[in-house]
DNA sequence: TGCAAACACTTGACTCGTTCAAGAAAACGA
DNA sequence: TCGTTTTCTTGAACGAGTCAAGTGTTTGCA
């Protein structure tokens, strides 16, 4: 967990503005890892209650494009947002609840970088998804596609 | 390419009504790899020229849950179907145009099936989408970011 | 410190893929 | 062929995300 001053810095060093809605949104998804849009909205006010969600949609977008935070989004799910970049880790995503949970892959640094057969496609990212079921959801013998592609919020936490 | 029997054959085998609409939805998927909904729906019309876009859609969500066809949906893009299904292969995505490739995992059978750590979620899939530029567009000098989330039709035809 | 230019935010409307719901039509086992 | 069940039609609705015009902030520079 980050200080104002360091979401202050962490902007700076992207060479972005420094306002009061980018240094909550980036708290925001330190605080909250992958968190969908909504979420973030309603952290976001806790901190400056009357930002537009105009705003917050701007500065995730900034915050993405600056590679200060990454945007996720498996099939079936809204965007979402975690603060850990730059190590091209993979995901768990829940099919009954949505939970969502960080995975190393098992092939090491870049994992599974090359295509047996790229088709001519110049590749800069592999992007893994593991589908399956939390532990909670695993045991609790509730119809798996009850709740699938609900609003999930914050199930992770 | 299958013919109508064939199709009238797959429905029925997968316990499912053998309708009109159906049978041309899954005779587009054949067709079309990788089209989104709005394809299907004009490729169905050809066929079936009155078809509801509702009836695509129950078709669609029918066939995927039978097993027949497979939905894919990468980040920033609409649905997609392919009828190539059972096979866990993945894909590639062009960031610019969003042309999609089919991909044998370089890992082989069942690709990075296993993370380093599950955190105990019981992973029963691997979805893998390697994102690059397609060969068009990695020699074309245009801004990568030009038309990216655009409503990508039939690039891959 | 003050100014100007560039950039970010607010407000409110809008798009578009997808889903919901009620009634009409079609498929299929008996 | 009949009746039940499922599917299709029609039309409205939903919701995440975007667009656009105008106002407010930030920041580099005098």
């Amino acid at each position: 967990m980050a200080t104002t001053v360091e979401y202050r810095q962490m902007l700076r060093g992207a060479a972005l503005r420094v306002t009061r809605p980018r240094v909550a949104v980036l708290g925001a998804v330190h605080a909250h890892p992958h968190a969908d849009t909504d979420s973030i909205i309603s952290a976001v006010r806790r901190d400056v209650p009357k930002v537009s969600h105009q705003a917050v949609y701007d500065s995730l977008r900034a915050l993405t494009d600056a590679g200060l935070v990454r945007r996720i989004q498996p099939a079936g799910s809204v965007a979402r947002y975690e603060a850990r970049v730059g190590d091209n880790h993979h995901h768990i995503v829940c099919r009954s609840c949505g939970a969502i949970a960080d995975a190393d892959c098992a092939a090491g640094e870049a994992p599974c970088m090359t295509a047996s057969d790229d088709s001519g496609f110049a590749i800069d990212e592999a992007e893994v998804i593991y589908w399956g079921l939390c532990p909670a959801c695993s045991t609790v013998p509730t119809s798996p596609s009850a709740n699938l592609a609900q609003p999930w919020r914050e199930h992770h936490v």
